[in-house]
DNA sequence: CGGCGTTGTTAATGCGTATTAACTAATGCG
DNA sequence: CGCATTAGTTAATACGCATTAACAACGCCG
């Protein structure tokens, strides 16, 4: 009797040469396929069965001569790690805009990724249109990949929450305590501020002014934190007045408000980063039209960076982010998480970056 | 006789609740497995079997309301491709220096990729350690993708010309015709320097100089070659003068050359784009030397874009190497690869950029 | 009423790798 | 020399989904 015919999917046409496969690195070595997978894939304890040197030669050989390349999705689905990170951010990765780019933290990433054996899989967030669209799907993507690095201000959290639920290895970049579970890393803004204002009453300031945008970010609040933390330390009084929230510095921020300020005898201002830098443009340009000197006048600190356009500026007294460090770190913790690790300290350092805009207050009559 | 164990993987532990898989979406509406994926998955051109609405209805309700999501790994495994694209640059793909990277490329690259629907997955060449190391396995790891995007200058031969004979799809940026079937796109110098001649040649110059680097890159020659076509075609005369090619642009380009040339008739000059710019800044030191004012007394061209530390001087006349479009243009040819289609066009056009640099010439007695 | 399409659903695969019980060959021991 | 032990390898799974031949339950027509 003909053997009935079974359904089931008909196998690949293999028209092309495919990329090697586990069969047929075993074949070559004349082993089985288990044997080739016990070989490429060792037990990191030793634990498994125990294979002679001379298959093993053989079996590495064979595999290296057809370029073998274990398939991360079948390695993936045999409940085992592709050494595969993601990288998933919200807006396109590598915007036309560099100003706004998370570069500078990949540039960390990548770096780390590589030195723990890792290779980053950029999963295309809400770039436009294409299978990287919105979606419940664009974000299980991810699960292709051993664990997930996320990065941007807009988290969809439902979505997050599901992959942490599911005990999928997560990072996010950038402090969000109020996503419960959510592992995550951040600059210590805190206490770089801290420093900064502890500085400045250093040099003899007394009276000293936070300009910040009116945005309830965790930068935001951070920064002001550190601000009351450090007048705190450095025995200042800390007024209603010593913080200017607006959400338009660069028009609230007149010369008139400043040159007030002056007369009340405050001498120093910080202001906090943004994307848009607004809160530095706004303290500058009041500074000018007030006809102040810096840092003859006033001293001014910047927390952070300067937007890229002032670049020919000199650098203003404040710290930087250590964005790089801030990828790498992030990495670390992924890789921990993926590992079944527990996570570390999530909080990295800035470094105090001394600069022209900062000088001893003028002495007063 | 009691049934003998068989060997095989034992069923996860499933302590924690794993996240529902199709087969539980189905027991809950009361069908097969593959009816919920015939429900959740509809070939595009309604080929497959046709499911009733009736049951569509409670499948649909049924994983929803498990919260059913897709895993990736299975999928891809299944549909044997993975939807991945492999970025490989033999320097690091993330250099701290933005000005000298890949950054431009990438932003094309990754929106293009996000567009067709595939994840990138980047490897570096020349990260220390890890799975980006170097050695002859470090371009055998790019297998892991569906096709692989090469980026640089230097790029291993052997290697590369290995994974194209292995039926590997392999695109290049940057033109590469020298390594036989590999694919390429790169920018049409060739054309772009030619339409910068003839638009001198229409402002009424008779006598262009190129000034060149000492190496043969295709880049280089191809801006030759688009030179003196666009000579050709102006019906201007092409000497053995009519090209400077120099080793140090910098130090061989004096303001004696200059005004020879000045006093023989040559009324313009362009200088090709290299790395660091030699050419350009040459040419631009030398006429400053030689006391000459452009572009009343000569015209100044450049064939491609000024660099980075040269942003605040005008921008002079030339063309723009369009390298976002330059991305996304490798990435449709790779994905064509990929799909087993046929290659496109490989050039793509770069586009005039005037400027203040170039004008008609002194009216000559 | 028997054969024949239609329509809807399912059983039985395959994808490539990891895992492990079981088997075989080689060695040790009494 | 017989049996237990060990080293080395393999057969037979599972993983979750997509695919498709086969099957079932219908009318419909002759």
């Amino acid at each position: 009797m003909e053997p009935r015919k079974r359904p089931g999917r008909t196998p690949a046409p293999a028209g092309r040469t495919s990329r090697p496969r586990q069969a047929e690195v075993a074949r070559l070595a004349g082993v089985s396929q288990a044997t080739v997978s016990l070989v490429l894939s060792p037990k990191p304890d030793g634990k498994g069965p125990v294979i002679s040197e001379e298959t093993r030669r053989r079996v590495l050989e064979a595999a290296r001569s057809l370029g073998y390349v274990p398939d991360p999705a079948a390695r993936r689905l045999a409940a085992a790690r592709n050494n595969l990170l993601g990288v998933f951010s919200f807006t396109a990765t590598f915007p036309t805009d560099v100003q706004h780019s998370y570069y500078p933290f990949l540039v960390g990433v990548e770096r780390e990724a590589a030195a723990l054996g890792y290779d980053l899989v950029l999963f295309t967030g809400s770039s436009t249109g294409g299978a990287g669209a919105a979606g419940p799907d664009a974000l299980s993507r991810v699960r292709l990949a051993d664990g997930c690095l996320f990065i941007g201000r807009h988290t969809p959290r439902p979505e997050l929450k599901r992959l942490v639920e599911d005990g999928f290895p997560v990072v996010h970049l950038g402090r969000r305590e109020e996503l419960e579970g959510v592992a995550w890393v951040g600059a210590d803004y805190v206490e770089a501020t801290r420093d900064v204002v502890v500085r400045l009453a250093e040099l003899g300031h007394r009276r000293i002014v936070l300009v910040r945008e009116d945005d309830d970010a965790p930068a935001s609040t951070d920064r002001q934190r550190g601000f009351l933390e450090g007048l705190e330390e450095a025995g200042l009084p800390s007024g209603p007045t010593t913080v200017f929230r607006s959400a338009d510095p660069q028009r609230e921020l007149t010369p008139e408000r400043l040159r007030a300020w002056a007369d009340e005898g405050v001498t120093a201002f910080v202001a906090e980063e943004t994307d848009t830098g607004a809160a530095w443009r706004g303290l500058l340009s009041a500074v000018r039209a007030a006809g102040l000197d810096c840092p003859e006048d006033v001293s001014l600190a910047l927390l952070g960076s300067p937007p890229a356009d002032l670049a020919s500026e000199p650098v203003p007294t404040g710290f930087d982010i250590p964005r790089p460090q801030l990828g790498a770190a992030a990495v670390r913790l992924l890789a921990a998480l993926v590992a079944g690790e527990e996570a570390s300290e999530p909080l990295v350092g800035c470094v105090f970056r001394p600069g022209p805009t900062t000088g001893p207050p003028r002495a007063r009559p």
